[in-house]
Parts: C-alpha cells; sequence; structure tokens
RNA sequence: GGCGACGUCGCCAAGUGGUAAGGCCGAGGUCUGCAAAACCUCUAUCAGCGGUUCAAAUCCGCUCGUCGCCUCCA
C-alpha cells in the first residue's frame, strides 16, 4: 500500500515512486511577495503543508523548496515593463526590497499562524540572478532561445516539441487572441521572454551579457529547482491556474536544457472562488488573511481548508465557513476532554476497533491526500472515544491509546493544533475548576442546586462550560 | 474562439462500475435535579435525456446550468 498521487501530467492517479527513495524533492511556487496573502495562498500553501507533511510521516525524506517571488513579474507580456514590485513600491513610497521583504514577512507570518512548516529552503529569485543568466545563456548556446535586437531574449517555443504536454495546449490553436499586444520583437507570438531589458525608469534591473535588464517570469522555478534539488524533481505543486502559461514553460526551458524529465508529479490544487466566483484582484472580492483572522481563528480555516479535496473548486462563504466552525468546536471540545482524561499516560497494547480507523484514516491519505475522508474518519474515532468517555468504568488504557492516534491525525499530518486544550490542561486554571466541580458536586449531593446552578452560571459566564458525564464533570473553555 | 473542471440530502462535502462517508441544520430518544454535553435513531438514488453493462452517481453521447484557464494571479 503506496501513495497515490494524481499528476497533471498523465491525468490520473498514478502510485508514487520517487526517483531516489526515501528522498523526495519537492518544489511548490511561492508567492510573489508585493501585498498581504490572501485566501488563495492559505487554500494552496495549507494544501502543500498537509502533503509534506504526509510524505514525511509515511517515511520519506523530503527537501521542500520554494521560492520567493522578489523580482517583479512583467504585468503583461508587452512592452511596457511595469511590474508589480515596482508599482506597489511606488505606491508605498519605498524601495522595491523594502516592499518585497515586508511582504515576505507578512507571509511567513501568515503561514505560521496556519500552521505551516517552513519549507527546508526558501530561496529568493533576486539572489539567483547569476545562475539564470546561466540558464538563459545555455538556451542561447543550444538554440532554443534568441536575442533580439533590442536586447530581449525569448524562447522559442517551436523548438520545442513537448511544448503543450502538460497543458494539452497545441500550439495552433493558442494563436493569442486580441486581448493581448504582442512584443514586436518576438518571432512567435507564442515565445516567452527570458530576459528583459530595462531601461533607465525600471527599479529593479541587473547587468547581463546583453546590457542592463531584468528575468522573465519564468526562468526563476526552473532555475533554483535544478539547484537545490536537481535536474528531475519529484514533485512540482502549484495552484491550477499556474499550469498555463507558468508550468509549461518551466518544462520547455528546463526539459530543453537538460534533455531530462524535469517533473515526475505534477500537482495542481483547484481554486478558491468566493461566494460562487473567482477571486480576484481586479474583481475587488478579495479576502486578506489578515482581516479574516479578525473573526475567525486561522486553524477553523484550515479545517474548513481540509474539509473539501484539494482539487475540487473550494467555494468559501460565511455561511459554510460558520458550519465547519462548529464542527470543528466539537471536535475540538471531543478531543480536550479526551487529553484532560489521558495526559501524562502512555498506552499499552494495541486496540483493533482503534487501528481499524487508524488504518481507514491512513489509507484516505494515501489515496491522493483525501483529507475530507480523513477528517470523516476522525469524527468516528472521536464517536469512539466520547462513548468510552461516558462510562463509569471507561478503559484509560483504551483511552490513552486513543488519544495517542488523535495526536498523529490532526497534529502531525493534517497540521490542526489544539492550542487551547493544552493551554488549559496546564495551568492552574484546571485545579481551580476542579475545585470548583468538587464543591458543586458536594451541593448537588446535599440537593443544594440553588448553589451548585451558581456555581455552573458564573462559570458559564466566564466562558467555561460544565457538562455533566456519568462518571466525572468534564468542562469546555471558549 | 481554443483548452479544462464541475453539477450528489435545506447547506458544506466524499464516493469514479457492485448498489450513496462525514460535518452543519432539523426531528425523536437515552442519560440527567434541571441545563449543557455526549451517545443512539431518522432524513437523498446522485441536473435532464439516451446508450454500454448482469450491475452506473461512477463509462459513452447529447441537452441544460455553473465555474476556471487561455493576461500577473495559489
Amino acid at each position: 500500500m503506496g501513495i497515490t498521487i494524481y499528476n497533471t501530467l498523465s491525468r490520473e492517479k498514478e502510485d508514487f515512486i520517487p526517483l531516489n527513495p526515501p528522498f523526495v524533492g519537492m518544489y511548490v511556487c511561492g508567492p510573489t511577495v508585493y501585498g498581504d496573502s490572501h485566501l488563495g495562498h492559505a487554500r494552496s500553501y495549507t494544501v502543500f503543508d498537509v502533503l509534506y507533511r504526509h510524505l514525511k510521516w509515511s517515511g520519506y525524506k523530503v527537501r521542500y523548496v520554494q521560492n520567493i517571488t522578489d523580482v517583479g513579474h512583467l504585468t503583461g507580456d508587452t512592452d511596457d515593463g511595469s511590474d508589480k514590485i515596482a508599482k506597489q513600491a511606488v505606491l508605498e513610497r519605498k524601495e522595491p526590497v523594502e516592499i518585497a521583504y515586508k511582504y515576505e514577512v507578512s507571509y511567513f507570518d501568515d503561514m505560521k499562524k496556519l500552521n505551516i512548516l517552513n519549507p527546508d529552503i526558501s530561496c529568493r529569485a533576486t539572489g539567483h540572478i547569476i545562475e539564470m543568466i546561466e540558464h538563459i545563456q545555455a538556451l542561447i548556446e543550444k538554440g532554443y532561445a534568441y536575442v533580439t535586437d533590442q536586447n530581449n531574449i525569448y524562447f522559442e517555443v517551436r523548438k520545442f516539441k513537448d511544448y503543450g504536454k502538460l497543458s494539452g495546449r497545441v500550439l495552433e490553436e493558442t494563436k493569442s487572441g486580441e486581448r493581448i499586444n504582442i512584443a514586436g520583437d518576438k518571432r512567435n507570438s507564442e515565445d516567452f521572454a527570458l530576459w528583459k531589458a530595462a531601461d533607465n525608469s525600471h527599479l529593479m534591473k541587473w547587468n547581463s551579457p546583453w546590457g542592463v535588464g531584468y528575468p522573465g517570469w519564468h526562468i526563476e522555478c526552473s532555475v533554483m529547482s535544478k539547484k537545490y534539488i536537481g535536474e528531475t524533481l519529484d514533485i512540482h505543486g502549484g495552484g491550477i491556474d499556474n499550469v498555463f502559461p507558468h508550468h509549461e514553460c518551466e518544462i520547455a526551458q528546463s526539459e530543453a536544457l537538460t534533455g531530462k524529465p524535469f517533473i515526475r508529479y505534477f500537482i495542481h490544487n483547484n481554486m478558491l472562488t468566493v461566494n460562487g466566483t473567482k477571486m480576484g484582484k481586479s474583481l475587488g472580492n478579495f479576502i486578506i488573511l489578515k482581516d479574516l483572522f479578525k473573526e475567525i481563528e486561522p486553524m477553523v480555516l484550515r479545517f474548513y481548508i481540509l474539509q473539501s479535496h484539494y482539487r475540487s473548486v473550494l467555494d468559501f462563504s460565511k455561511d459554510s465557513m460558520n458550519a465547519a466552525k462548529v464542527g470543528f468546536d466539537r471536535m475540538r471540545n471531543s478531543i480536550f476532554s479526551l487529553y484532560k482524561k489521558t495526559k501524562d499516560r502512555k498506552s499499552e497494547g494495541t486496540f483493533r476497533d482503534v487501528d481499524e480507523i487508524f488504518s481507514q484514516f491512513i489509507q484516505a491519505m494515501d489515496d491522493d491526500f483525501n483529507t475530507p475522508i480523513a477528517i470523516s474518519v476522525i469524527y468516528e474515532l472521536l464517536k469512539l472515544s466520547n462513548t468510552e468517555l461516558n462510562k463509569t468504568d471507561s478503559d484509560i488504557n483504551k483511552l490513552t491509546y486513543i488519544s495517542e492516534k488523535i495526536t498523529i491525525m490532526t497534529d502531525d499530518i493534517l497540521g490542526i493544533q489544539f492550542n487551547t486544550i493544552e493551554a488549559g490542561v496546564k495551568n492552574h486554571e484546571d485545579q481551580l475548576i476542579s475545585f470548583l466541580i468538587e464543591m458543586r458536586k458536594q451541593y448537588r449531593a446535599e440537593k443544594n442546586f440553588k448553589m451548585s446552578d451558581t456555581i455552573r452560571d458564573s462559570l458559564k459566564e466566564m466562558g467555561i462550560t460544565l457538562k455533566d458525564g456519568a462518571a466525572e464533570t468534564a468542562y469546555t473553555i471558549d
């Protein structure tokens, strides 16, 4: 039983076999740092974080590389030469480098809140200009790229016969429409820029054998992935919107140079829509994570994202978000009770019914990272746990065993953390609440319900809810 | 115009050939001094039509609808 992954290259689920097991080289397209991260980033990087975690848990030695695009891409493949970071720099009256760094910090800050692990290598495009120039030069020498009289360099797509194998596009049919202004010095409309000459007004530019300029949109990923992983990557991930042209062009410029397969498994997460429509910068329905986190806990968002499969379109709405929050809270409360009961214990032996459920979880994850099923399996296990917890003679060893499995599923693999639980269990608060519960128990025994209810109501006002079970009284903290 | 995805219970969402997971909401019940929680039970034949098959939500065709990519975008 191995892991299967849906490979965009074949459009089928395939058994996952890395080039050099147990090592896995994985590259995911990182953000362009010219603004705060949005919901789409949250989805994409949560998805790949879970993929990363599950591969590691499964025994693979993963090197996860992610770029930071701090060279502004062109806003279009035209000659106007404006780039996004430079634009933002003008807007904020800052240096482009300040903009890039500011939003890089902002990005990692948001990712941390979502409990997304840092990649093993986070690399910046601006730190690899030399390698990019070398790569471009080699492509020119091999005849795949050409320098124009304006000192722009383009990749000649027609020379690379496999162009289109990822996106399924055929050159003849992709003739650019009227919406794109073709740069005048291209040989063919489908050619894409590897390097562009910069004029004086340009803020981000570097020296090169072809004069002062800046790199094209696609080259950084080819160059950095090769440098840190190798000529063939096991996994390359990104949003489905990157399939064309970005990843198609990456394949071309990489394979043209090395003659080897660039990617073994291309993985793309589907888009996130807001109330049924695409979230777009120009559409104004943009949801910034920093704003959203004022209303909902980041962990709830993570849970919400994982409740749908990464290859499905995920529609974000307030209603579905709230439904997810209620479900999340229920899970958190159940786990809270379980952890409280079993803390500082180690299980002995195994329990067949628990193992059965646990293996269902792993199977779901192995099957192209089916997190919705994985989560439904957790609910099944929690049902088992709650039932056991409710018994007067509950099996503490079994509960401990369950809690150990739950930790693997939520913390280790799905990366869903219940921080409040741990905090609640440890400090003096717990002792105080337990003392009050004891007092209330006394009053109830004496049928002094007035006092017992006072304790319960007062605690409720503080956000502490008491829950009487058959065996004992548990509590949850909001 | 080209390429692609999707349409499953009131809502969210799995299932891709063997007879519909899970979550939210709702109804009933058990427990309980009451309340809450927990647990149990109940609620869909899968957009429509046609075809392939012993068997289809799952494969094929058509129709309708929604969305995405083709321009930076996760």
